[in-house]
Parts: C-alpha cells; structure tokens; sequence
DNA sequence: ATTCGTAATTATGAATTCAAAATTCAGTTT
DNA sequence: AAACTGAATTTTGAATTCATAATTACGAAT
C-alpha cells in the first residue's frame, strides 16, 4: 500500500501559463498598478520579479500577444494594448453577435437540467443584486452565467472567441459595466433571456441577449 | 545624397513568425507532407531543418497553438490538432455567423468605391471560373473576396477572428471547398451577396452569406 | 514467454549566455 | 544654446546549456 503522498508539486501546468496568468490579473488592474495600457513590458523586472528567467516570460507575452492583451512592436518589445472608443464598439458587437447565436443554439439544444443550471445561476444574480453590496459577487455571477450559456451551446471555438474578446474588453472600463443603475435593468434582461430559453423560442433569446450586451455597451461607452 | 541601398537585410518580421509561417505551410500540405493532422511535432528534427535554434521554434508553435493549429500537451510535446466532423461543423457555422454578419455592416457601410472593389473581384472570378484551368486561382481569389469583404466591414477584431477560423477550416478538406460542381453554384451566391450590397440591403445580404457559407459546409462534409 | 523493475536514452521546460539593435549619454562643434 | 557625432549602456532576439520528466531498452524473476 501506498503511503499518501502529496502531489502538489506536480505543477499542473507549464510556468508561462502560471505566470501569463499572473501578467493578466496585473493587466486588468488597470490603472491601479503598473502595466496600465500602453505601458512599456520590462522583460527583465518582471523576469527578476517573479524569480524566473526571460524564456518563460516571453512565452507567456506571446500568449497574450494572441489574445490581443499585448502588442508587440519589432525590435522594441511588448506594450500593453489601448483599445479606443471605436475598438471597444467592436468588441462589443462582437460579442452580441456570437453570444445571439449562442442563445439561439442553446434555446434549441439544451436540456432542461442545463436550463435549470442557469436558471439557479440567475436566481443566485437576483440574490446578489438584493444583497446590495458585493458588487464582485454580481459581476463575477454574471461571467459565469453568459459563460455557461456558451458550455451549453456547445462550440468550443465560440467559447474561446468570446473568452479572448472578453478579456480585451476588461482592458478598460470594466468597471463601468456594472455601475449602480445598470444592474437592475441587467438583471431583467437576463430574465427576458431566461424566459425566451425556457419557452424554447430561438428568435427572442437571441433578440434578448443581442439587446442585452448592446445595452451594455452604452453602458460602458 | 544617398547611395540607393538595399534594405533586404533588414528583416522585416521577426523569426519565429517567419517560421510559424512556414510550419503553417506544411501543416496545411497535409497528407502530402508530413506535420498531417495528430502529427507530434519535433523540436529538434524541424530546428535543425531550418538550420534554427530549438527558442524561435517553440514560440512559432505557441503562435500556432493559439491560432488552434496545433495542440500542446504538458510535458509531451505539440501535436497538429485534429478537427474532427463536428468541430469542422462549428467552424463553419461561426464563420457564416461572423462573415453574414459582416456582411449586412458592408451593406450599410461600404463606399461605392468599396463596392466597386468587390465586384471587380467577383469579375475576376466569373472569368477565372471560365478558363476551366486554374482552381488554385480560383481559391485565392474567392479567399480574397471574403478577406476584401471583412476589411470593409471595417472590424478588425471580426477580420482576425475569421482569419484563424479559416486556418482551422484548411486542416481538413481544403480541397473540398472547391470541387468541381461548386465552382459554379458558389459564383451565383457570390453573385446574390453582390446585388445585396449593391442594393444597399442589409438583410438580404447577411441571408445570401449565410447561405453561402453553409452550402460551402455541405460540400465539405 | 510475460511481466515487472531498473538503467539508458530522449525530449521537454527553463536558465543562461551571446550577438546585435536601439537608446541614452557625453562631448564636441557651430 | 542647439545640434550633431560617436561611445557606453540597455534591451531585444536567438543560441546554447542545463535539469528533469518521460519514454524506451534491457534484464531478471516468476
């Protein structure tokens, strides 16, 4: 018999995942810390910093090179990603066109315990939403509900493109999607979604959730 | 004044895209060369090929790995993924989603000078399709069209998203895209896209793409 | 002959080293 | 004082080296 070993050292996953993921808490950070966007990516003091060499570090710029976080200009490194007004309106359409359609395939193809999983996920939003504080809470419910609802389409490459443009959207503003008021009218138009999915009418969860982000935007805008 | 130099020494683009351009050529050889799909990519074998070190060579496959070209597994390697029928099924679907979409933006958006482009492209293609001979021309022009199309619509965030989307759609069946008898069917719906834009009719335009597109589904699965 | 265990080999992940380009800084000239 | 030149420093891009995990090969035991 085995004595109960720890496996905790066996790192899940390589150091320039780990630490692509540490550079993107910092990002979205904005302007609290440094790497605010256009900043300037020191190689060395984050390589140092973080106690590792330059190898994994670029590797893991390189992956948010890809994921549009960062820019990288020839023979002058990586700077963090300014996305303007108009780039934030693209995204934003971006998103309410995938996350439609989204909708649309999960009114046709979800089961009713995944139906019944966002359902719960949204009552939890409601809870939140009455427990004024935790403002966290309710935006960190609220990703996990639209992120859901693309499990539950079922296109893995939606799910990454969404993933990717959500990230470039938290480059800026992402505060602004959840200031005081807009809760309230976000909140109803999950339950506009909501019902649309549970009557299994395609047209209105995808008319709801377009109508949704839309609003979002002008939130944010 | 100058002596007229050359400049060709100065490397435009750095290594390890030139490289991953490359491998993205080979892999997209498919059976022909090696690098076909579930194919182990290796290191030392291909750095050496290129008379390379092992560092530009990682990074150009990390480049491909969020393309989703190839899939990393930890501690064993990459692999040139492979797409099986439903993936090649949810490409499809996203980029008729996507391009439809693009399409009713251009429909409103477009300059007549824009539109002129693309039918000037579309010409190209009636007479390409004409002179029998010349399928390869036949492809890149008709991927020029959608390409043209997307960078008039004007999102950039849209045009990388279809882009690698594309990448992934050329893993498998490529050649399919362009078999005999669709030539002509795909130069019709070409035709119904080109009179909505020209109509400045947005939805009939995202209709004729859509159906576009997934008729191209058909002929590829 | 098959299976288990261990040694040798190979390949990956990461650190270090090296070369070349870009930037900064100092000194000189106008 | 401003502008130009060139050396010193910094920083990127790439090669090399090193450590460890994984695979393979080999041999012993059942």
């Amino acid at each position: 018999m085995n004595a109960p070993v720890s496996y905790s050292h066996l790192k899940p996953r390589p150091l320039y995942e780990e630490v692509a993921e540490l550079l993107r808490q910092r990002i979205f950070a904005g302007k609290t810390g440094d790497l605010e966007p256009g900043a300037w990516i020191d190689e060395l003091k984050l390589a140092t910093e973080y106690g590792i060499s330059r190898t994994p570090l670029r590797e893991a710029i390189k992956v948010l090179a890809a994921e549009g976080l960062v820019t990288m200009k020839m023979r002058r490194g990586a700077y963090v990603t300014e996305v303007n007004e108009k780039d934030l309106r693209d995204v934003f359409h971006l998103m309410a066109v995938l996350e439609a359609d989204a909708a649309s395939t999960a009114a046709h193809t979800a089961t009713d315990k995944q139906l019944q999983e966002l359902d719960a996920l949204h009552q939890q939003l409601e809870k939140a939403a009455k427990d004024r504080k935790d403002h966290i809470k309710f935006f960190t419910l609220n990703e996990s509900f639209h992120i859901r609802l693309l499990e539950v389409s079922n296109n893995k490459w939606a799910g990454q493109m969404v993933a990717d443009l959500r990230k470039v959207m938290k480059l800026n503003r992402a505060q602004s999607l959840l200031k005081a008021g807009r809760i309230e009218e976000s909140l109803a138009e999950h339950a506009a979604i909501m019902a649309a999915l549970k009557k299994r009418d395609a047209a209105a969860a995808q008319a709801a959730m377009r109508a949704h982000i839309e609003s979002g935007l002008e939130a944010a805008a």
